[in-house]
DNA sequence: ACCCAGGTGGCCC
DNA sequence: GGGCCACATGGG
C-alpha cells in the first residue's frame, strides 16, 4: 500500500466540500464555549445552548464569571452533562476574568505552548478542546484530532492507535503549518463522518470511497 | 427501545 | 500507560 499523501486527500475533500467556514461562531469566546459544550454532543444541541446563553446575556466573560450556576445550567441543559459543562464554562470565564482582566487578547498573548498548557490545566479542557480553541479561536496552527480522525484514517489503512499525540504529530509533520488548511481539514473529517456518518463502504457518494480505492487498492 | 454524539476526569491495576 | 466508568440530553 502506498503512503497516503495528506495534501492529496485534503485536495479531494476541498474539491468536494469547498470552504466550510469553520468554526461556526460569531466571536472567539463563543468558539471556546462551543468547544466545551460540543464534547460528546451533537452540534444542533449546542446551538440551542449558545442561543440560550446569548439571550441571557451570558456569552460574555465578565457576566458568565459572575453568573449564578443554576442559570448557566438551565441555559446549557440541552447539551447534556449540563452540570459539568455549566461549571466548566464558568470556571473558564472566571479564569480569564481574574487573571487577564477579562480580556481574551491578553489571554491569547501567551506563546502557543504556554497557552496550551494553561488550557489543559483547566477542568474540562483536554487536548481536543484545547487545540480547537487554539486553532479556531486563536488562529494558531494546531491540528485538531477527534474520534472521527481515528476512524476515518483507520478506514484508509492508517492506524493512529487512538493516541492523540501520535495522530497530531502524524498530521503536523506531513502538512504545511497552515491555519486555513488545519481548520478545513478537521472540518472536512467531521463533515465526512456526519454526512456519510457510518463510514460504510456501501455509501457510494462518500468521497472517502475514492480515497479508499486510491490508497487500499493501489489505483 | 436501543444507540450514539466534534471528550474529560477519576479510579484501578 | 491502558482499561473501565460516570457524566445527561436529544435525535435517529
Amino acid at each position: 500500500m502506498k503512503e497516503p499523501d495528506l495534501m492529496d486527500i485534503y485536495n479531494h475533500l476541498h474539491t468536494y466540500f469547498g470552504e466550510l467556514g469553520w468554526w461556526p461562531a460569531e466571536t472567539p469566546f463563543e468558539v471556546m464555549i462551543g468547544a466545551i459544550l460540543t464534547q460528546q454532543t451533537i452540534w444542533s444541541n449546542v446551538e440551542k445552548s449558545i442561543e440560550n446563553l446569548k439571550d441571557a446575556g451570558l456569552l460574555n466573560i465578565r457576566k458568565l464569571a459572575r453568573a449564578d450556576m443554576q442559570v448557566i445550567e438551565e441555559c446549557v441543559r440541552q447539551s447534556g452533562f449540563f452540570r459539568q459543562k455549566a461549571k466548566r464554562i464558568k470556571l473558564l470565564a472566571s479564569h480569564i476574568q481574574e487573571n487577564y482582566n477579562g480580556n481574551l487578547d491578553e489571554f491569547f498573548a501567551m506563546d502557543t505552548q504556554t497557552l496550551r498548557k494553561e488550557l489543559l490545566q483547566m477542568e474540562g479542557i483536554g487536548p481536543e478542546t484545547a487545540d480547537s480553541i487554539l486553532l479556531y479561536a486563536d488562529s494558531k496552527a494546531k491540528f485538531v484530532i477527534d474520534a472521527y480522525t481515528f476512524r476515518i484514517f483507520k478506514r484508509i489503512g492508517i492506524d493512529l492507535e487512538g493516541k492523540y499525540r501520535l495522530a497530531q504529530d502524524y498530521f503536523e509533520s506531513r502538512l504545511p503549518s497552515d491555519v486555513a488548511i488545519y481548520r478545513n481539514y478537521h472540518a472536512y473529517l467531521v463533515e465526512l463522518a456526519k454526512n456519510f456518518c457510518k463510514i460504510k463502504p456501501e455509501c457510494a457518494e462518500c468521497p472517502l470511497n475514492h480515497l479508499c480505492d486510491y490508497y487500499l487498492k493501489g489505483h
